[in-house]
DNA sequence: ACTACATTACTTGCATACAAGCTTGTGCTC
DNA sequence: GAGCACAAGCTTGTATGCAAGTAATGTAGT
């Protein structure tokens, strides 16, 4: 009925839509139930979910969302920094007619969802834009990883909260492709820095907050939590 | 016996000891009696590896050591300067005075290696070299990603036997540490450019070559090869 | 009424069993 | 002798079964 990659995908969809939260429990059987298939190719999605930083495995406990910490949330906004600003420096020479093309469609769509479609469909396409360009760039690798590197700060963003407007980035975005399209690659650089930056920031008055509290709450909050899992 | 990550590890450790080369098979109940251990562990060991490149499976037929083609291969250098490249460049401003007192224990290592050890720990090291930096400028993140990148780079010049010399390397690697404690970031950064540039350069003569013709030496040797794996 | 303990139900960890498909070797036919 | 069809063996794909451990519930004792 439903492949591995079926059920790794459909977790990591729901992840990023924010129908699974963060710390929330995902049962083997449950799973397994949903799709209609045995544990045996749960686990396996899982093990290569677990392996791509969306999960982890408490033993003989069950898997769950990972809960990324302060010193990991910064630290994942650091990486992409590095790995964007990095993508962005090396492109130099290259066409970007076509590239901006694409880029502009994408940030139509953004600008579309801004109104009609949900948090979800927000968060994904914002994130979708970085995978974007770095395809687009012709990154495969980089493209792969961005695509779990933006889903982590996506999780970090529903766990802490973030106070980042959709529109701010979306407009951020539109700058970015205007930099490129008049050939500044250090002002696009710089502008995608910020960017991260600022939605990162958005997330600071959380962050600051002592991290304990707000993980004690949770502790307290998980048994009343039951699994419930995206829809089939 | 043996865990999956065992398994993963010593995989992964014989890959880039060149002990498996890329595209050949791994039987999973060749691995498992080899481990000791049932399919199942040994299936889940290698879905984490194919989520993080190593290994891909080719239905009903079996798992092989990934054979990245020359433009997969051309993408890895190029992700690699982008990581690399961006982190050094993020590096603004940070105490570097115990970075550079690892970072040179770690050169004194690899020179120790040029000598004495093999070329499966040369390779390691000098790969290690740059998963040890990101450590230590805290890039925890960052770190995993360089693990994976460097290991497919170390795949690829096994594979296109790279003409590079590990002296050079390490020379590179103590010119960079030089930078880092002159203070001089951005040249640090472009030494790294260039050091990973030169590598990259080793594998010229093989990566100018035209493609196919390895590739079906390769197939028309494939057979004769049984999958000899890393002893117990 | 509250605590300590035993028991029960449920979950994961791992192995085994069975089904499906590819590869190869053999024999038959032309 | 060459080519093709068929069958046997081996390999992966998936499900199920059992062991082991955890959490929860109920019970007895203070």
């Amino acid at each position: 009925m439903a492949t591995q990659s079926d059920i790794a995908h459909r977790v990591v969809e729901s992840i990023l839509g924010q129908r699974l939260k963060p710390g929330e429990r995902l049962g083997e059987q449950a799973l397994a139930d949903l799709f209609g298939v045995s544990r045996t190719l749960v686990r396996e999605a899982l093990m290569q979910l677990q392996a791509r930083g969306f999960v982890e495995v408490r033993t003989r406990k069950g898997w769950y969302v990972v809960e990324p910490s302060i010193a990991e949330a910064r630290d994942a906004f650091a990486a992409r920094r590095a790995v964007e600003g990095g993508m962005l420096r090396q492109t130099e020479g290259r066409p970007l007619q076509s590239v901006i093309r694409k880029l502009r469609q994408h940030i139509k769509d953004e600008e579309h969802s801004l109104d009609g479609a949900d948090a979800a469909t927000r968060a994904f396409l914002l994130a979708d834009f970085h995978v974007c360009l770095a395809e687009c760039l012709g990154h495969r690798v980089l493209a792969d990883m961005l695509r779990d590197l933006t889903a982590r700060t996506t999780i970090v963003a529903t766990l802490y909260q973030s106070s980042h407007d959709a529109r701010a980035s979306c407009a951020d975005h539109a700058r970015i492709v205007g930099m490129l399209e008049a050939g500044d690659l250090s002002g696009a650089e710089r502008l995608m820095l910020e960017h991260i930056g600022s939605v990162e920031a958005g997330l600071g008055k959380s962050l600051d907050q002592q991290p304990d509290a707000k993980e004690k709450l949770r502790a307290t909050l998980a048994p009343l939590r039951r699994p419930r899992l995206a829809r089939a």
